[in-house]
DNA sequence: TATTGTTATACTCTATAACTATA
DNA sequence: TATAGTTATAGAGTATAACAATA
């Protein structure tokens, strides 16, 4: 008597477990750079999705975060008393606010992107060509041919 | 004045913030898993990674799921309830018990496997050989390539 | 003395609803 | 009437510490 078989897996399949398995392993070192930069990891990914050449209005942090407005405004209550936020006025809707990075911000923000963009050693030690072989793939996969 | 120059980035780490720009994407997914099938996360995770033909101790669960011990109890509780999994006392150590899937817990994890393995669309756009590429080179970096 | 698992508890994260000020 | 953001509050998730049983 055999056990149940599979279903057959497409090869995308099996690529997509791999690579779901991969992020989850690596997510004890978002911890690691929060707990190094005394940031609670909402503040982290916000200062992370903030684009400090670019003020984003607070529901479009919201929507990056996948949480609700009212979450949002704790992170940014935080990160605004540490001087690393600051809220502005939108010019055309009132009821609107941007979110501006300061310098101070963005010293912190670009440590947090070099921590976060280091590749886990499994990636590292492929050869050059297989690191540019699965970086073109996963670019056009996801669209972003000129990123 | 120039802005601050990015550091240069090897294939490997844009490979890597592609994949885990994907990974964190998909996130709805699971959770639209967990409303289908009346699970808490923690509890989705921990039936889908539990092994139904080799029962686990406790201890192994919550080092799988990076969180405390006494967490895991609250997990196994509620499964326990539902009937999906069997704590049972180990053998060779009368402090430890074991993780036993019941056959409608292999039912439901099997449910869980199928939804959560389904490659998202980006990939599965790929043509073949290119999906075939992408999961060879992830079998090497993470040395399964037998799986 | 150390370890497995449980209980009790507190803290954080997140969601819901009611509110304001604008549109 | 609808939307952006805030406040208050309750629920879930997670960590810590004290404990029981066992090694």
């Amino acid at each position: 008597m055999t056990s149940i078989a599979p279903a057959r897996r497409s090869a995308a399949s099996e690529a997509w477990v791999l690579m779901a398995d991969l992020v989850v392993s690596q997510r004890h070192r978002t911890m690691c750079v929060c707990a190094e930069l005394d940031l609670a990891p909402g503040q982290l990914h916000a200062l992370k999705w903030l684009d400090p050449e670019s003020p984003k209005p607070m529901r479009e942090l919201a929507a990056a975060l996948n949480c609700d407005n009212s979450n949002v405004t704790g992170i940014i209550d935080r990160l605004e008393d540490r001087g690393l936020v600051e809220r502005r006025p939108a010019p055309h809707d009132r009821r609107v606010k941007m979110l501006v990075v300061t310098p101070k911000g963005q010293e912190l923000r670009a440590r947090i992107k070099e921590r976060m963009e280091q590749a886990p050693e499994q990636l590292e030690r492929l050869d050059p060509d297989e690191q540019r072989t699965l970086r073109d793939l996963l670019r056009k996969a996801l669209g972003r041919d000129g990123d």
